[in-house]
DNA sequence: ACGATCACG
DNA sequence: ACGTACGTGATCGTT
């Protein structure tokens, strides 16, 4: 038999820190509830139990069985809302026939060590929990799966092995010397996870470690800390150990899952407003229908696969899925499964199978670019489609989309289960697609895409490592100046970089005046001390300190990590990691390289074109604003584009009502933050704040705006009215965004999800449109200039790297396609350079 | 793990 | 009365 042992209060937490604040109309808090069904359900079909058991703490044990009285005194109590929501979820688990266990005295981690003991032997055992703490328990008949707040990772003996190095038992020793702060185990004074871990992991337990301190190489330092922790020590061990003796049910039946009690199921959730998971039990409509609906597939009905070797004989030849994880390829046509992970088969089949679908597309252009060549015939992938569908989701895997689309996931075929679901799940996102009207946005556009982001991850950018070290170098001797300088004028020292310390430097000792407070203290961003600037001599120079440690800790040190053996760094974009539609970059960042202030900037002479070639770089001028323009039709704004006129100055004559030549740079400056604050959803508040004027004039400027433009004004309302309506907004291409938070009570939220809605279609829209143009300038590259590459997009900016010969060309190429990507009711104007470095390039 | 801060569009 | 502009990612200190 198979058993799901559930830690109730650990993923009940996880629940509720992990989903926003949810609450019926009559303000019932559910976010924990809807987690934990989300995640139970989840399970389920992972692991396909015959038996169910939730393990809860209970809340105030009179006594405990740990040596230590002061034992978990630090694990912060439950808050309130949470608190309210753990009898509800016991009663929700008993009415679908799942059995809840808890015992006086004893903790859920007992009660699941209890619960695995009895399900080993011939038996399984699967422990869900959101607590390393059960790793322990791990053993070969029984996982435990972590849910984390992205993904459940599923701990067999050998993945722990493969992660700490050690047995699963002996993260207790681990555990006693380093000491876990929310279960109040002291561990060894001093000793840290760095410490202990190669200690353990050398002799094996804390008895042998202390057998053979004396033998062992250790600083001075750590070895007086050892000696003198020798007895905390082996006290942790045993607080850390978890009892499998709690004295619950013996019997392995009364674990079963039970009969379900639909009435009371329905009223409970009707209550409790939660109709999706109604539905998801099949308990809407009548109960005779909804019965069919809630019968699980089983394994029998679904067609079984057998599994083979792929070989360079046996490859698909048409309509093929595949999963590819950099090494290992799985391949699905019709009823068999294939793998390999031979390199050439893996390359044939990518080079000559057509029409193949997949889970991600990226990896195998990789793989193939690796290899200089490429992935021929891709028609779909799963991922991609998952986004379009929902941006707002964070988990694309797979199983979690067959979970959201109601199809089968074949767990059944172990570590063929995601190539064995993909094909009806490729054919349902399809389906939705063509539902949602999305299927021209995804074949146009984000599917080719992927082909180009590989391509630019291929490539990467060159940089000069010795320049960003000399840079580095010269920052930290400016560094070091002012730190003595500042602990000068603080007559102490401290930790510039700790908000904290900082703020008690200032507000308190140097006793500057404070304004703004954070929830741990006070505020010492850089509005706060700008406001000081000349009320301490300090003031600037924490300014200087904090600009120059960030370029030096985030762009030099943390760019010289990434930079790789061929001189580039290669860096990872991610196509469905935004809401909006974005792409984001990471490993580095390479959108947010310093460019407003000179002295970042300098670090863009650090990215260079590799010998014999520059860079090209075009952006697209005020893409957001005549998105804008164009969209809501207003003529009085597309006319300052159409006659090609600076929108800012254009925008502060117009609203402050006068001829453009008498605008000063002051007016134009406000403009161009009232126009930013259209594009983000307006408040008069952050206006003012912005420019630095009262939040009556503000309000001026804004009423002015949207007079003088009363189609913006009457496009905002109306978007947000149709996100009520219709729950998403969409852009010109068709790519939604789903505001579940314009249907919350919280005020707060509510005026949250209005102002995204008025910024999705805006930021949608730009974001489609250099999408689409990247497809376009890697086409034409690809045809008309080989040795020519796309290697960057930083939001409205493109980057080439190009043989010096062809630059001129290539930025023309980049310009035109740039510019002709759309056709809207104004121009879509395009500024293009060439030069060595990007700091050359961006004109 | 999370908040504060700050880099970009 | 209340909180306060959209979208990201990296680093640091604190818990």
């Amino acid at each position: 038999m198979k058993l799901l042992a559930i830690d109730g209060n650990s993923i009940m937490n996880r629940a509720f820190y992990g989903i926003k604040a949810l609450a019926t109309s009559k303000g019932e808090y559910t976010n924990a509830l809807t987690g934990f069904m989300n995640i139970y359900l989840k399970e389920l079909e992972a692991v396909q139990p015959d038996c169910v058991a939730v393990a809860f703490d209970l809340k105030a044990p009179t006594f405990r069985h740990k040596a230590d009285p002061t034992y978990k005194a630090n694990r912060k109590g439950m808050p309130h809302e949470l608190a309210l929501q753990m009898p509800i979820i016991k009663e929700m688990l008993g009415d679908m026939g799942i059995k809840c266990v808890s015992c006086e005295g004893w903790e859920a981690d007992d009660i699941l060590g209890t619960l695995s003991k009895m399900f080993s032997g011939l038996d399984e055992c699967c422990i869900l929990t959101g607590d390393r703490d059960s790793l322990q328990l791990i053993t070969q008949t029984c996982t435990v799966r972590l849910a984390t707040n992205k993904e459940t990772i599923s701990y067999t003996p050998e993945k722990f092995r493969e992660d700490y190095g050690l047995e699963p038992i002996q993260l207790i020793d681990l555990k006693a010397l380093m000491g876990d702060s929310s279960d109040n185990i002291p561990g060894v004074k001093g000793i840290g996870e760095k410490t202990a871990l190669p200690l353990i992991q050398q002799c094996g337990s804390v008895e042998e470690l202390y057998k053979k301190l004396d033998e062992l190489t250790l600083t001075p330092a750590n070895r007086k800390k050892l000696e003198m922790g020798e007895q905390s020590a082996k006290n942790s061990k045993f607080l850390a150990t978890i009892v499998c003796e709690a004295p619950i049910d013996s019997k392995k039946e009364a674990y079963l899952i039970g009969e379900r009690d639909d009435e009371a199921l329905k009223e409970l959730l009707s209550r409790l407003e939660m109709n999706r998971l109604m539905q998801r039990l099949g308990l809407t409509g009548n109960s005779a229908a909804s019965a069919t609906v809630q019968k699980p597939v089983k394994a029998k009905d679904l067609p079984t696969f057998a599994v083979k070797e792929l070989t360079l004989d046996n490859v698909p030849s048409v309509e093929s899925v595949f999963t590819f994880d950099g090494e290992k390829l799985c391949v699905a046509s019709s009823d068999t499964v294939y793998s390999t992970s031979d390199a050439s088969t893996i390359a044939d089949y990518f080079e000559r199978a057509a029409e193949k679908r997949c889970f991600e597309g990226k990896t195998a252009y990789r793989f193939m670019f690796d290899r200089e060549s490429t992935l021929q015939g891709l028609t779909f992938a799963a991922d991609l489609a998952g986004y379009l569908l929902n941006s707002q989701a964070s988990d694309y895997s797979t199983e979690n989309l067959c979970l959201a689309y109601k199809v089968a996931y074949r767990s059944d075929m172990g570590e063929f289960a995601d190539v064995c679901s993909l094909a009806p799940l490729c054919d349902k996102l399809f389906a939705e697609l063509e539902l949602a009207d999305m299927t021209k946005l995804y074949g146009e556009i984000e599917l080719p895409l992927c082909e180009v982001l590989a391509s630019m991850e291929h490539y990467g950018v060159q940089a000069d490592t010795d320049g960003i070290r000399a840079f580095g170098v010269k920052l930290n001797a400016e560094l070091e100046k002012l730190t003595k300088q500042i602990y000068e004028q603080a007559g102490q020292e401290f930790n510039i970089l700790s908000p904290k310390q900082l703020g008690k430097v200032l507000f308190e000792d140097l006793g500057l005046p404070s304004k703004k407070k954070t929830k741990s203290g006070y505020s010492t961003n850089a509005d706060v001390l700008e406001e000081l600037y000349d009320k301490h001599p300090i003031v600037p120079m924490i300014i200087e300190y904090r600009t120059l440690s960030k370029l030096s800790s985030t762009y030099v040190d943390g760019l010289l990590k990434q930079v790789r053996e061929d001189g580039r760094v290669h860096s990872v974009f991610k196509q469905t990691e935004t809401r909006t539609g974005r792409i984001s970059s990471t490993e580095p960042n390479m959108q947010n390289i310093p460019v407003r202030k000179e002295l970042g900037r300098e670090m863009r002479k650090f990215f260079t074109a590799r010998e014999g070639c520059l860079l090209v770089d075009a952006d697209y001028s005020q893409i957001e604003l005549r998105v804008l323009a164009s969209v809501c039709g207003d003529k009085n704004m597309q006319e300052a584009f159409l006659s090609g006129r600076d929108i800012h100055t254009s925008t502060a004559a117009q609203v402050f009502g006068l001829p453009e030549d008498f605008v000063d740079s002051a007016m134009r400056s406000a403009a161009k933050a009232v126009n930013f604050g259209i594009i983000y959803g307006i408040g008069a508040f952050s206006l003012s704040k912005d420019i630095g004027v009262s939040v009556a004039e503000a309000k001026k400027y804004i009423k002015n705006y949207l007079d003088n433009f009363s189609k913006v004004s009457e496009f905002m309302d109306k978007t947000v009215e149709d996100a009520k309506k219709d729950g998403y907004v969409t852009t010109i291409f068709g790519r939604r965004r789903y505001i579940p938070e314009l249907s919350s009570s919280n005020k707060v939220v509510q005026a949250f999800g209005k102002r995204a809605a008025m910024n999705a279609p805006i930021q949608g829209a730009a974001a489609d449109i250099i999408k689409l143009a990247m497809v376009k300038v890697y086409r034409r590259l690809k045809e008309e200039m080989p040795e020519a590459r796309l290697i960057l997009q930083v939001h409205d900016e493109l980057i080439l790297e190009v043989p010096e010969a062809q630059a001129g060309a290539a930025e023309e190429l980049l310009k035109e396609e740039m510019e002709r990507a759309v056709s809207l009711a104004v121009p879509m104007t395009v500024d293009a350079h060439s030069g060595k470095s990007w700091y050359d390039a961006k004109g």
